[in-house]
RNA sequence: GGGCCGGUAGCUCAGGUGGUUAGAGCGCACGCCUGAUAAGCGUGAGGUCGUAAGUUCAACUCUUACUCGGCCCA
């Protein structure tokens, strides 16, 4: 040995090999990450993936088109990020997993706001033109969607962003067009009637987000509908007694409703006898037509005794529709809160009674017109007498007014009164104040329980537009209800439980209101024949109309071109062109036909010959399963009988930091474009992926915090990864079968991660693909494999087969930690690719890594490492009474029985980076301050050392390869 | 008000069919190192599992009620 005196004085440290990266430490992400998007743009990597791609497995992820209105919020932000990482990660896989992004453009949300507009510029929606007012509304769309696209590209989005699909598209419009053909055309879709909110004054519909509710008083009634016939005698010429808070509504009463369970009571005051609930009797009585007094009895029963009892409308006299008898219905909204237990039902003008008189078959007479009046023909008071007004004008329903005084002079009416006490929440038009009513209107349904019949898809597709529309029928099937629980039950669901939730919203669901009568939307294209009220089913017509739509957007169906598209067989004059727009959700629901059918978008272009969904996943917030999953999967079942989706992913909500839902009155909103600024994209895709996406999970400060704590761990583990790996060259690796057993069993648990994180890819957990990931780095390598190799890898030889063995690792554990990482991190893996490969493609079109097939004993290596802990633990009190400082001053004892034969007492100290270890026949681990020298160079101590600052035999032996100067 | 879902350490998450002192990572405290250095290593303190009953020899794990929170509907 080649020791000079001067060697226990020398500065060794040039001779180590410490990690050598230009890598920094701190991130900068914020900085940074605009120009890495910059260069991914540039070189088209969505584009380029697709080529590389091409014929290999497909993998579709349909995008559910967020509303073009307002800035991307969280939810967007996580929504985004886990279909980014869908596809990211089926893409490292192999498959060719496109990702185009789409918008939802029509709609009253939108419409709204272009009016507010106006009102700004004291301008009048109903004077500007409707395509005009169209145009607007368009250019308000295409402006958010500008906005929105911008800030989602920002968080590292991999998609076709220069194709979005935008569902006020003319080839989209003409699509929805096609699909609502093929439910008329199969006959899926009717007319029917429904009540809803109806503003008398702006003689216009209204959404429930239109309405305001204020307190006010009306007038309230109590009237007598005399007993005409009834399965019990007594009952006969008694009256049933009615209470409502819309007086104007009685002459359009159909039946009345009474509740099954509640107790019912005839009884007379000397007077009439009465029917009404027991318990308002007392009520009765406030109101002054019952002296509670001296009450006679005559009969007592249950609501269900009353089944099959049919009364006379007051003013029955009238004849007519007043003529006919009312039934006594079993309704289960009937309460004993208020009134007499006895509902009057007008199916014109609430929902409860329009449910239950449909469900017997009553239907509502549209006696209120649109400005609140009775229409000419109705037989009492006719908008034509002059004692007539609107339904909501105070007089008209005042208990001096004419219904109160008609109904008084029959001797119906018990009580009317409109006082302070009569006070309740009523609502109003959000824009004129006025009261509205609810008023049935005709609307377009599709049927949910009728057979579909026997559907024959794929005739003679449109060019373009995708799917047949000349759907024939034949003999009974299935209903559009039974076909999409069908399809429910054949599709997977992320969480399991969404799969309930679904179910028993399509379970219970009404039939399906189509229509609306606003400008914003795509028509309802039908044409309905005046004299038979049948929608005109003529497949050349509804080829001209798909055509023009497809070609013009929704401004083609208007009154100028409806001669044009009928055609020569048909006369204009002969038909009503509906002017009703589709219900947004239809438009969604028909993404799949447009998006996935048309073949605009090549890359998400099934080959031929697929059957089934088109889609393998929507991924979408749980709201969805009443929205989107839904209308999609009705709109598909009812044209192609089968879901869009092979796979459903809904995510919970995001809630502030104590599990608060947001909201800007709060002021405890996180603002994703804030996260960004202040973290990087990086930092807000790692929370997402972090946390359970499955429930409704947190953000906030704290959080936030932590998730930054976590990414810098990650990062300097790349950081030493490149570090380590400096100069490192093929030629130096060394085949698996000459590596110390360390190594070995390190490429075994990389394998390990590799089956967990492909099975959290496969099965959407990405907390548990982050958590795997973070769990590995920091203490598989960075608390274990790293600590222990630090020595070999500063100290040993360049030559030395521990030392290459331990970087042939690395370089192994580099490229496939890189790729795990990169659709999670997906700046920062960029970042580290080309920092190690500068000049090289981008990170994100390289596929999973392929790690040899390694064996290792891990239980052995387990009870190892806990004899290392047992070691650590023994070691603590030494360095806490500063008998030694570092664990390499620590002489080890260990008992022989826990160390398998075949390590050396030389691997042990390795691998506990203590002094000597010994193997004793004893219980516990015992330590002592090692007598031995220091080495200068690796420090650690070995009897082989002279005296402290000398050198250790390797050391020697790796400073003469050197070679260097002294 | 109804339907569905959830509430495990400061944070993010694990905890098959009920069974020894409820786990991990991060954070925190303390210590070591100063050759991954605004880094690395070690040790340690933190939950009785939303609350209360019940079933059971035994419950975080089953039942019920309550409570808090969420989504959807009225």
């Amino acid at each position: 040995m080649a020791q000079q005196s001067d060697d226990t004085t020398r500065d060794w440290r040039p001779t180590v090999f410490l990690p050598k990266t230009s890598f920094p430490m701190k991130a900068g992400l914020p900085q940074k990450e605009p120009g890495i998007l910059e260069k991914w743009q540039s070189e088209d990597l969505h584009g380029t993936l697709r080529a590389q791609r091409a014929g290999r497995e497909k993998f579709i992820l349909h995008d559910g088109p967020p509303y073009a209105n307002g800035d991307m919020h969280i939810g967007h932000a996580l929504n985004h990020i886990l279909k980014d990482m869908v596809c990211r990660s089926q893409t490292l896989l192999g498959k060719d997993a496109p990702y185009v992004l789409g918008w939802d453009c029509h709609g009253l949300p939108i419409e709204w706001k272009v009016e507010e507009q106006y009102r700004k510029k004291k301008k009048n929606k109903d004077e500007v033109p409707a395509k005009e007012f169209r145009a607007e509304c368009r250019a308000y769309a295409a402006h958010w969607v500008d906005v929105q696209r911008e800030q989602l590209k920002r968080l590292g989005i991999l998609g076709d962003w220069d194709h979005p699909y935008l569902t006020m598209d003319p080839q989209a419009e003409g699509t929805i067009v096609a699909e609502l053909l093929k439910f008329a055309e199969s006959g899926q879709l009717y007319r029917g009637a429904k009540p809803v909110m109806w503003s008398p004054v702006e003689k216009t519909a209204l959404a429930e987000a239109e309405v305001e509710y204020e307190d006010i008083t009306s007038t309230q009634i109590d009237v007598a509908f005399e007993i005409a016939e009834s399965p019990i005698k007594e009952l006969i010429g008694a009256y049933a007694v009615i209470w409502t808070t819309t007086p104007w509504t009685i002459p359009v009463n159909q039946a009345l409703a009474y509740g099954d369970e509640i107790e019912y009571v005839a009884i007379s005051d000397g007077g009439s006898v009465r029917v009404l609930a027991r318990d308002l009797i007392g009520q009765a009585g406030q109101r002054g037509w019952l002296d509670t007094t001296n009450l006679k009895f005559v009969w007592e029963g249950k609501g269900s005794d009353l089944a099959g009892t049919k009364v006379r409308h007051p003013m029955h006299k009238l004849g007519g529709f007043f003529e006919t008898l009312r039934p006594m219905l079993a309704g289960n909204f009937v309460t004993t809160d208020a009134g007499t237990g006895i509902v009057h039902l007008a199916p014109d003008h609430g929902e409860d009674d329009f449910d239950l008189c449909k469900a017997h078959g009553i239907n509502p007479v549209f006696a209120v017109e649109a400005d609140g009046g009775y229409r000419a023909d109705w037989l009492w008071l006719p908008r034509t007498d002059e004692r007539s007004g609107s339904v909501i004008n105070a007089k008209f329903t005042a208990p001096d007014g004419p219904i109160c005084e008609d109904l008084r002079s029959v001797g119906a009416l018990l009580s009317a009164k409109n006082d302070a006490s009569t006070l309740h929440s009523y609502p109003h038009s959000w824009r004129s104040k006025a009261k509205v009513i609810y008023r049935c209107t005709p609307q377009w349904f599709v049927a949910i329980d009728k057979p579909l019949g026997v559907l024959e898809f794929g005739a003679a597709p449109l060019d373009g537009i995708g799917g047949a529309i000349a759907a024939t029928v034949s003999g009974p099937s299935a209903t559009l209800r039974e076909t999409a629980l069908k399809a429910l039950s054949e599709t997977r669901f992320v969480p399991e439980k969404g799969r309930n939730r679904i179910r028993s919203m399509v379970e219970g669901r009404p039939d399906w209101v189509l229509s609306r009568q606003r400008a914003w939307g795509v028509p309802i294209t039908l044409f309905v024949n005046r004299e038979t009220g049948d929608y005109l089913v003529d497949p050349e017509v509804n080829a001209r109309i798909i055509a023009a739509i497809t070609a013009n957007g929704v401004d083609a169906w208007d009154e100028e071109h409806a001669q044009e598209l009928l055609g020569s067989k048909y006369d204009l004059a002969d038909y009503e062109r509906v002017s009703d727009i589709l219900d947004v959700w239809f438009d969604s629901g028909s993404t799949h036909a447009f998006v996935l059918e048309s073949g605009r978008w090549p890359a998400l272009t099934r080959p031929e010959g697929y059957e089934g969904p088109l889609a393998d996943v929507y991924l979408e917030g749980s709201d969805q399963h009443r929205g989107w999953f839904q209308s999609s999967l009705l709109e598909s079942c009812g044209t192609r009988g089968h879901a869009p989706y092979k796979a459903v992913v809904t995510h919970g909500f995001t809630m502030d930091a104590k599990g608060k839902k947001m909201s800007k009155s709060l002021g405890n909103t996180v603002n994703p474009l804030d996260v960004m600024r202040d973290y990087g994209a990086d930092i807000i895709r790692l929370w997402a992926l972090s946390v359970d996406y499955t429930e409704d999970h947190r953000i906030g400060p704290e959080i936030l915090k932590g998730v930054a704590d976590q990414y810098r761990k990650l990062r300097n583990s790349f950081r030493y990864l490149l570090g380590a790996l400096a100069d490192y060259d093929e030629a130096e690796a060394l085949p698996v079968d000459q590596m110390p057993e360390l190594e070995r069993y390190m490429l075994a648990l990389l394998g390990d991660l590799d089956i967990t994180l492909r099975g959290a890819v496969e099965n959407y957990d990405f907390d548990l693909y982050t958590r795997a990931l973070a769990d590995f780095c920091n203490e598989d390598l960075s608390a274990f494999f790293f600590d222990i190799r630090k020595d070999r890898l500063y100290c040993d030889a360049p030559g030395s087969i521990e030392r290459r063995a331990y970087r042939t690792v690395l370089d192994m554990l580099f490229h496939a930690l890189i790729r795990y990482a990169a659709p999670v991190l997906v700046f920062t893996s960029e970042e580290v690719w080309q920092s190690r490969y500068p000049d090289s493609d981008s990170v994100h079109l390289l596929e999973w890594p392929e790690l040899p097939d390694v064996q290792a004993d891990k239980a052995r290596w387990e009870n190892l490492r806990r004899l290392r802990e047992q070691v650590m633990e023994a070691i603590e009190p030494l360095r806490r009474e500063k008998h030694i400082r570092s664990g390499l001053e620590a002489e080890v004892t260990v008992p022989g029985s826990a160390v398998p034969y075949e390590f050396s007492d030389a691997d042990l100290a390795e691998l506990f980076i203590t002094g000597t270890v010994t193997r004793a026949q004893q219980d516990g681990v015992s330590v002592a301050k090692t007598t031995d020298a220091k080495c200068g160079r690796c420090w650690r101590h070995l009897p082989e050392v002279a005296e402290d600052g000398a050198l250790c035999n390797r050391c020697a032996d790796a400073v003469a390869d050197m070679d260097m100067p002294e």
